[in-house]
DNA sequence: CTCTTTGAGGTTACCGGTAACGCTGCTATA
DNA sequence: TATAGCAGCGTTACCGGTAACCTCAAAGAG
């Protein structure tokens, strides 16, 4: 039977006839005592199973947190999922926890994931979305820690933006289909209209046809999630309306997977009647019969990077505050 | 310039002239206070824009904390992915914030996040593994809170469990398989041997071969990650073996669609010339131009169940020890 | 009319770290 | 030799909630 919780910092201060204060420096990691009472805390920690109570630690004016806050659209995408992992391993890796949302691609959602958050008192906070409510943006300012927004470079950032050009991506994957000369182009996406990275690949894919002088000859945009179904629906009604195509560019490799399964069973063979590019380079467009012509998001690096960069950020440390990734167009053999 | 860090319980008493207890009480919806207390408390929140500080709550000896942990094997998977957003969902529905981790099928890794997690002193836990260390048994003794398991019924719960037989998944597909008449059937899984829930379905299907006296001709068991490419190499090694088959099963959709990829390349027609079965119910299975033969998988009642489970056993309220879901055979038209 | 109950709210102790600050004794320098 | 500086460590206040305990007046019971 134990009467008290658990052995703190005083406990073990006690026992070493020191105090807790230079437990707490010893454990820390800062400054102000000697190797020698350094090695009796250590073993005194170790011999007790002592657990530091990061909840006391982050509490207080001058607590220090260890906590990090993560948002992303939606935790079922592999891309996103890889990011997580990535960012999860790189905080755990320097002392730091995530706690970690979705908003589904509702800027609202991300409002209210953010006040929760806020009760935490977070020591930072990684963002991956476009969009941001005034509220979200108050939330941040009051919480006056640091932010880094992933995923997409287009936006002035807040604090740290760690990503790529979505709008790039779009363009230069239509520069890739346009030279190979095809014109009578269609797309298929998914997310309504909302301002979303994917939006952004769609206008970018615009204005690379622009510079070739092709217009879209048609679209379909679904205001479903972006996976294999809606895909397979998005392309069946786009060749509904019988307007000729040579190509097809996706919201994503999900729904470009998806566009191939339909053209196949239609009969349309791919590159041959008709090309297909998606984006993502998710592992399946590597094993299809024919590879898929796709944009390969290095999401590891992502996570990796921004991770680094915040907690240099924390630490004082000068950082960049724009970290562009490479993205790569893998040609395939879909186009 | 402020100077100090935000608005807390205090101050919105002094302005009422009501003590710090007395808004507690009413924010925590706890009894003994008036309708018209309730009221200006309520009003001086909304109008102060004050957020409760979750840290000073979960503090001290009688703090109760809103955390969850929630660790799983791995953040890119869908199938975990859903379940992780619904958790999420249902959870801050209820009023609690996750902590995720994941532990790559490596039970050592889940210590590490576990005592990570305690630091934090969590609510409550929920894990999807098959397996703990010794270490990990200790600390969620030592922590006291409730635990929930999901994914996997066969072990002895530790407090609450969620979720279904991985054997029995297999098992029931060894007999959907045998009933066809197949008898040279091939397994190709992932993870190596580890005690994981692929195995577990593995072990399932050898038992209702079993059954009807059939004995697995070859199988080749990776040690990667069981996804797209696995699947595809995994077949690849088993029919360089020059073994006769008439059906393969997979430890899941993934490693399934990919293992089509490559028989579709070798020109071999399924389900003409061999069967092909996944695991989990994943979107583009239903796409593929012949249905793929699988387990489909709840995952959000999963999450959702597991969720309410847990805060109903942190209210006091009564709670079944385990609770089964149902999968479903999705028949298909590969086998 | 007195005694008990009860609703409404106040008081106090406490949790486990952290920063700020203060004290000591030793050493380096003027 | 005086003293300034600093490494090393102790002391203290504090954070923002919560449970336990206490008070007090009004209502109801006998």
């Amino acid at each position: 039977m134990e009467k008290r919780s658990k052995p703190g910092l005083e406990d073990i201060a006690r026992t070493l006839g020191v105090s807790k204060m230079t437990v707490s420096r010893v454990l820390r990691g800062a400054t102000g005592f000697s190797e020698a009472t350094r090695e009796k805390v250590l073993q005194e920690v170790e011999r007790t199973g002592y657990l530091p109570n990061r909840l006391a630690a982050a509490f207080g004016p001058s607590g220090r947190s260890t906590l990090i806050g993560v948002c992303v659209p939606r935790l079922t995408s592999p891309l996103f999922g890889s990011i997580l992992e990535s960012l999860n391993r790189t905080f755990a890796w320097l002392g730091y926890q995530t706690m970690i949302g979705s908003h589904n691609q509702v800027p609202e959602e991300e409002e209210i994931w953010l006040r929760t958050l806020a009760s935490w008192k977070p020591a930072a906070v990684v963002l991956a979305s476009k969009v941001h409510t005034k509220g979200a943006m108050k939330l941040l300012r009051d919480l006056g820690v640091p932010v880094a927004e992933i995923w997409d470079l287009t936006t002035k950032p807040i604090d740290l933006a760690i990503g790529f050009s979505h709008l790039d991506n779009g363009l230069e994957m239509a520069r890739c289909i346009a030279a190979t000369g095809r014109k009578r182009i269609g797309y298929v996406g998914a997310l309504g209209r909302r301002n979303t990275s994917g939006h952004l690949r769609y206008q970018g894919f615009l204005s690379g046809l622009a510079e070739t002088g092709v217009t879209l000859a048609t679209e379909e945009i679904l205001h479903d999630q972006p996976g294999f179904y809606a895909g397979y629906y998005g392309t069946e009604t786009l060749l509904a309306r019988n307007i000729a195509l040579d190509a097809i560019y996706f919201h994503n490799d999900e729904m470009a997977i998806g566009g191939l399964a339909y053209l196949s069973r239609i009969g349309m063979r791919v590159p041959e009647d008709i090309g297909v590019a998606g984006w993502g380079g998710m592992e399946a467009a590597s094993i299809l019969p024919r590879r898929l012509t796709t944009t390969a998001i290095p999401t590891t690096r992502i996570g990796k990077i921004a991770a680094e960069a915040l907690v240099k950020r924390l630490h004082g440390d000068p950082v960049d505050d724009v970290t562009v990734i490479q993205t790569r167009l893998v040609p395939g053999s879909t186009i």
